[in-house]
DNA sequence: CAACTCTATTGCAAAATGCAAGTGACTGTA
DNA sequence: TACAGTCACTTGCATTTTGCAATAGAGTTG
């Protein structure tokens, strides 16, 4: 399930970002590690319902992508929380534009205060 | 080759915005329209080579979700330009935050002036 | 010890993507 | 008037990704 683009598609800044972020999870599971979750349970529990092996597999990601560091908060068993790195942090002011440009043109949506 | 989403996933706006914008294309496309590339051909000749088949579903896709207009210019045979509407000028502040953090975090990628 | 929680993994069907080739309506050249 | 070329797509098909449901392993709680 896990992938990786083995070559850049361009040197477009854009382009090697949505390498990363292109698709309908990555951004939803940095929004929810940006309002505070860190276990899966938390991921698991937001209102768009994705799939458990997308969160596995998304979580790997962008572990791989160096945008969140995994930590054991427990032994036995083990159990992991996703923190986000500075890199991934980075990423609040395009959350922040995806929020505005949202909020004007569907306007059903709702306002999340902390982003 | 078409689809849409059948129902919303939530009432996030950053949900709301990926059910659209939420892929390795679509962002893509919109940057080359506020470049000012308007025709079939100027988007094909973007360096990360999108399939023609893409290329086509995508501008349908915006056109749907009323981001791009599809204007003939031109008669016998039929020829169309595709232009940004105000809600689809409105995401250059999405992408100017993309260009921010790929700039960041990616050290080969370029400039780009005009966003 | 049986049920339950948490963090995944597996199997399989459905959908999206990528690639190459083809199409239809013209235009420009020989 | 053939004939190649351009432009904007469409089609067919193989590959990849996603979605869904079920299962698993390690431990905890009643």
């Amino acid at each position: 399930m896990n992938n990786k683009m083995p070559f850049k598609r361009s040197c477009c800044p854009i382009t090697n970002s949505l390498d990363i972020l292109g698709d309908k999870w990555t951004l939803l599971v940095i929004r929810d590690l940006v309002l505070g979750k860190k276990r899966y349970q938390e991921f698991m529990a937001s209102s768009e319902r994705i799939a458990s092996n997308i969160l596995a597999d998304r979580l790997k990601q962008l572990e791989a992508s160096r945008l969140v560091t995994r930590r054991a908060y427990q032994q036995k068993p083990a159990r992991y929380e996703y923190v986000l790195t500075e890199k991934g942090e980075g990423l609040k002011p395009v959350l922040r534009a995806l929020v505005v440009w949202g909020q004007k043109h569907f306007p059903s949506t709702k306002v999340i205060p902390t982003i």
